[in-house]
DNA sequence: TAGTTATGTTCTCTTTTTGTTCTCTTTTTG
DNA sequence: CAAAAAGAGAACAAAAAGAGAACATAACTA
């Protein structure tokens, strides 16, 4: 797998990356125009590398045509690119109870970002009014800060992990829930470590 | 069932993708012209492949023929197994509004259900204290029925498309919109039609 | 009832697509 | 510079796709 050439791991990274543009296997000619080369036996010789790599299924008894990822390849990026770790689940008022089997789900492009993200399951309501409810997944892109207004996941004292609107200002940090039964608590920065800022949200109306 | 050519598998995905639009299980002729063929007996062998898959009933024996897609076809044979077509957006007060190229998005396991599902875009904040916001991305279930309760995709005197509560009693139809503001809408049952039910919805809190 | 139409089925033939193999040229790299 | 890598492009064979004619038969029509 590291015999490969320069050239031949960008064609290999062009087309796991860009797989899903495809709506069906690309052909040689098909990804010769994607990758805006102009002659088919030329890449011919690349992807005759990749299949000895183990990278691409074989074309000889593969009677639909085009180029196809190995199993293989595609499980590797579905793992890191995909999906995104589930952690675990947050309440108001405990740690995040981890998980001690990492599962990965799959979460829509437009839900992510270009930074490290992992996925958390919502217990309690106290953002019901912004539109988080109980049993909700949240898309959490892990950073330290966060603007004012941005919803985040708190770690306060080291022990309680919360999800609140964030408000910051020299002397205080306040956390403010979404719920006009709760009210909004006052901090020292050093009492409250952010860990993550909530980015995308999920909910699933099946299960009860 | 994966030994399909790419055209064979073309063929199938117009069909599952467009099988709303004709009226009736459509004929080879139909199909033909659909697809801008202009040969019966060209299209007759990619039909034969896909019986053989298993993807399509066959048309003879039955009083009237057409091509249809077996039960199985539908949930087994989406683009990517994660990925759901996303068709467009719905607002309060109009149709659906298709898209042309049919867009796939990758939805975590737990918001879909062993039916064909599909993804619509939220327009409009008629469902804002169901959590359901404008912008919102829902995962709707394809069928016609639905329990007094359920948040369904309703066409309305077959020219508007919207997401509402339904409570069905045996004379009339209220279609609930979840904002104080708002008020629910009787129909007679022959005036609507249920296109899909919500099981999923996700939200994206970075584009804008 | 006889004829017309719609629809599935079977052919043959042609065209297009696609993998494969060459040879030659250009570019990169040590 | 020399070797390796990358690329262009021609040529070829097999597979796939398509056109279109011909036929069968069931349903419908005048």
């Amino acid at each position: 797998m590291n015999d490969l050439t320069r050239r031949q791991r960008e064609i290999f990274d062009f087309l796991r990356d860009n797989y899903e543009r495809f709506a069906y296997p690309p052909t040689l000619d098909a990804l010769c125009a994607a990758l805006g080369m102009a002659s088919r036996g030329s890449l011919y010789k690349h992807i005759m590398a990749l299949i000895a790599a183990g990278l691409v299924e074989p074309f000889t008894g593969n009677k639909q045509g085009g180029i196809r990822l190995t199993a293989q390849a595609q499980r590797d990026y579905a793992a890191c690119e995909h999906s995104l770790p589930f952690v675990g689940k947050i309440a108001a008022g405990k740690p995040i109870e981890a998980l001690e089997n990492v599962n990965y789900m799959a979460v829509p492009e437009v839900l992510k970002s270009d930074k490290p993200c992992y996925v958390l399951q919502v217990q309690g309501d106290s953002m019901v009014e912004a539109g988080i409810f109980d049993g909700d997944w949240v898309i959490i892109e892990q950073r330290s800060y966060a603007d004012n207004g941005e919803i985040v996941v708190a770690l306060i004292e080291r022990s309680e992990a919360t999800l609140k609107y964030i408000e910051q200002s020299t002397d205080k940090v306040l956390l403010i829930p979404a719920n006009s039964n709760m009210t909004a608590m006052t901090y020292r920065p050093e009492q409250v470590e952010i860990q993550g800022v909530l980015i995308g949200q999920m909910r699933s109306y099946r299960s009860h």
